[in-house]
DNA sequence: TATTGTTATACTCTATAACTATA
DNA sequence: TATAGTTATAGAGTATAACAATA
């Protein structure tokens, strides 16, 4: 507590799940692996957003636009399968990036219900901006995890597959 | 696909980021650990959120109930800290809790702004049922992370504490 | 009838800033 | 001046249901 530049009502600096004041008491929550769960993600997803954020990208956008660049011509309810979204959450997904000129969608000539997306050049050129932050963020926390990350990751995934 | 309970437009049954469609390439995205940690928490939420749900409250309120309990007296500010969320957020959560009549705020005698939370009858009972849902929700996780437990534990641990 | 994507709508969770009342 | 909690407001993210167009 020691920061000069800051306004009067911000004294609590940022929220911060992690590290409870020592006084309080967490009880049971601190052996459950689902709490430790949550704020371990919410950490690493919040240091990521202040990274992309300033790229001036939503970071939920990051899946969509790596699946869009390693699967072009994916359709909108496949997207939504691979990243776990419903495909009422794509359309305004798609639009945002459409409007910022990552995206091209055109129209299947053969299924004229579907549409086909791209990555624009400027998407290529912002996908791999964002993969080199993305890429920076992990190394730290590849730098945590260290050796035993495969193992880690397998477990992270055996846990999505099991749980629905 | 062959659920015969299933109104016209649901045929994705349900949102699920683990497992894309096989054909669809997630490429870089499957060995960064933050996108697994995402996917992993996504689902152990949801999961706990569909016991919790059906006993009508809502999955955030649970660490806060939690908290309270295991701390009479704790102001908002100290809960929200504990918890990782700001003061402006813990309001309206309080006056839900203290609607639900699971919680009781008694206006602290030697200052003035502050209150004091407790856990009313109702709000330990609420609790511990909900602590069963937690446990049983957890055993799951157990037995899915088995004997590595304590090492998962502590990553995730020094996830969230060395990303701020 | 089933599927692709859109729209209308709504809900949860969250924060920032400005505020009141205390201290 | 600083702190505890409130309010006003906003925005991200998400989903369900009903829909139009097409298959």
């Amino acid at each position: 507590m020691s920061d000069a530049h800051r306004s009067s009502d911000r004294g609590q600096r940022r929220a911060k799940a992690a590290a409870p004041p020592a006084a309080v008491d967490i009880g049971d929550l601190g052996a459950y692996i689902g709490f430790h769960l949550r704020i371990a993600q919410d950490a690493s997803f919040r240091a990521f957003a202040r990274n992309t954020g300033q790229q001036g990208i939503k970071p939920g956008r990051f899946a969509a636009l790596m699946v869009i660049g390693r699967n072009p011509g994916i359709g909108q309810g496949a997207l939504g399968q691979t990243i776990g979204r419903d495909k009422s959450t794509i359309t305004p997904l798609i639009q945002d990036l459409q409007r910022l000129g990552l995206i091209e969608r055109r129209p299947s000539t053969d299924d004229r219900r579907r549409v086909h997306l791209y990555l624009t050049d400027a998407g290529k050129t912002h996908l791999s901006r964002l993969k080199r932050y993305a890429r920076a963020h992990d190394r730290k926390l590849d730098e945590i995890v260290g050796a035993e990350k495969a193992g880690f990751l397998e477990l992270l995934r055996k846990i999505a597959n099991a749980l629905d």
